[in-house]
DNA sequence: CTGAAAGCGCTAACAT
DNA sequence: ATGTTAGCGCTTTCAG
């Protein structure tokens, strides 16, 4: 807390005035006197009068703070938008309050609630892997909460929406890894129920398509929980390896299940990309010196925080009701390394 | 906001009772009849009753919520210590708000102003690399906000906190690298003036003693701006590969220098072990998928934020002052890799 | 057992 | 130009 405070009441106190005056002075009003004005400026700053934001946000009726729900923080792309979401929010004043579903639909309940409870003023929101029922998110949005969805969203709602082109993503990427000569492709991907997921297969499943490949259901894997633990992945996993047809390369839809892919190959001395090639989203700074390079979408975490503030922020300031409501696309970047090469080219 | 909220002003009116009665049976009081109760309770879980937090943190004269400054978010180390922070936070009550340095005096000067002001019941805190002067927090500290430090900590306030073994995490680094056949070993740390810095530099230069080996100022590099941008390290890295008497190993000081160091020893096309070894302090979960895959300090950091919030609450609900302020020194775990192995074992 | 009233710090409509 | 008052939602004496 404002520990030992100075209050409005202390400067009127101490000037002889009335709270109210100082108030007024303290916004530079128009109907309060030069004088006093600057005698009211000079005492609060003697002071280092700071006003109460509870107090404020009591009457005001906001809270100046924004919720943000991912799913864990421990993750670049994350942690990049969360850059970005901070960026805007703190020059805007508003702070921001984090909290992660670890994948769970039942934390994300808890969290919404969680924030809500604690008064914020708008929500950005990635939706958890587990998540099919948006009923906590439709009564809040029908009450007048602001959201923006980010990453992962849905159409259930009216609302802005900020996400990478995951098609087009997908799409380059499967693309650059039928070119230099794949054609047995696996998608190792999230819950079918995501939003992501749906875009980057679609993506997939159209370079084959354009290729004359066709799409064999038996290389595309879903990881319902995401990959939050790294058995589901390992299983999936297994099930290509041990596959008569085994894939000849992985495209891997996201940042977590990238990452584990590279390490469940390495342990299980699968070489990459000699025995299967490997290409996924993924946003690590460290791409370019893992083992072997790792050929990469990236997206652009930043700037899709900074935009989804930014449109949730107008959402919270504008006085009449939006009607339109935009869906941001971002485009994504692809970085070609070795692990999508069919020969390592080695230094 | 509480959007459309029921107040307890609204229960009292439904029920024909005061608002006083409802605020009483809500929590329990005694003084309120078993039979209101219950009308009172299941009124409240009918319209979905929510306290609203600006009225009470008003009234109480706490907002429930911890203020976090760090370095950045987009580090495994820090996204460690803070999943650590919230999951003891979240249990007690307390909301987390997160606030990032970027390594700067400025922005750690105003981030803390941001969060007092945003009126926070305690401080956790990781020191920026370019803050010298305390007299920000210590002003705070002497107001009665509860602080705590952890990683980068002070002495010049009296309050706890919680580090790794720093000094012994150094030490065992370096015997590592000792005890496989180097001689000539590089330390690349961050400014001299943060406290992990001279600790680390205390068991970096204690095993050298130990095993009769001159300390060599020319390979001890310092990063003042802890390697916030990749040009600082690239000079220092330059200056140690340059040099007549080139250091056979690196021991780097702190995440972001170790991954960095890493990054341009490869576009420098350095090999790694062969030209220089390496082993740093990181908590990136690659480490094993490197390139090479590289030996690294392991600190606790999901312990020492759950350990440094456990401290902070107990500052806050505790009644009586406290006098005896505990320092906590976690440790740290050596995991020997291939790029601190003179030689090469390809798989 | 229940209610009335005051007050946390700030603001704004309404006096003066 | 300045002061008075009421009230945001909740808690807490203090009366009844």
């Amino acid at each position: 807390m404002n520990f030992g405070a100075v209050t409005i009441k202390d400067i009127a106190k101490e000037l002889g005035i009335s709270a109210s005056a100082v108030s007024k002075a303290l916004k530079d009003s128009h109907e309060i006197s030069e004088k006093t004005k600057k005698l009211v400026l000079e005492c609060a700053k003697k002071h280092n009068y700071q006003p109460n934001p509870m107090a404020q946000s009591l009457k005001r009726g906001n809270s100046k703070s924004l919720g943000i729900v991912i799913s864990t923080i421990d993750n670049q792309f994350f942690s990049q938008v969360i850059n970005g979401i901070e960026s805007v929010a703190y020059s805007k004043g508003y702070n921001v309050i984090i909290t992660q579903t670890h994948e769970s639909y039942d934390l994300e309940l808890s969290n919404v609630n969680h924030l809500t409870v604690r008064a914020i003023d708008g929500l950005l929101i990635s939706l958890s892997t587990e998540t099919r029922n948006l009923d906590h998110l439709k009564y809040l949005h029908d009450k007048g909460l602001p959201i923006v969805f980010f990453d992962r969203v849905t159409d259930e709602l009216e609302t802005h929406s900020v996400i990478a082109d995951n098609c087009k993503g997908a799409y380059e990427a499967t693309k650059h890894l039928i070119d230099v000569g794949f054609r047995k492709i696996a998608h190792v991907t999230s819950s079918p129920h995501v939003s992501i997921t749906a875009e980057r297969l679609k993506g997939y499943k159209l370079a084959l398509e354009e290729n004359n490949i066709p799409i064999d259901e038996k290389y595309i894997k879903y990881c319902l929980h995401g990959g939050r633990d790294l058995a589901e992945i390992e299983n999936v996993l297994a099930e290509l390896i041990q596959s008569t047809d085994r894939p000849e390369a992985i495209f891997t839809a996201s940042e977590r299940i990238t990452t584990t892919t590279l390490t469940i190959l390495h342990r299980l001395g699968v070489k990459i990309p000699q025995d299967i090639a490997l290409l996924g989203f993924t946003n690590t700074h460290l791409a370019e010196v893992l083992n072997p390079s790792l050929s990469a979408v990236y997206q652009p975490g930043f700037d899709m925080g900074k935009k989804a503030t930014e449109m949730l922020i107008g959402l919270i300031e504008t006085k009449r009701p939006i009607t339109e409501f935009q869906k941001v696309v971002l485009p994504t970047e692809l970085f070609i390394r070795d692990s999508s090469q069919p020969v390592l080219i080695s230094k």
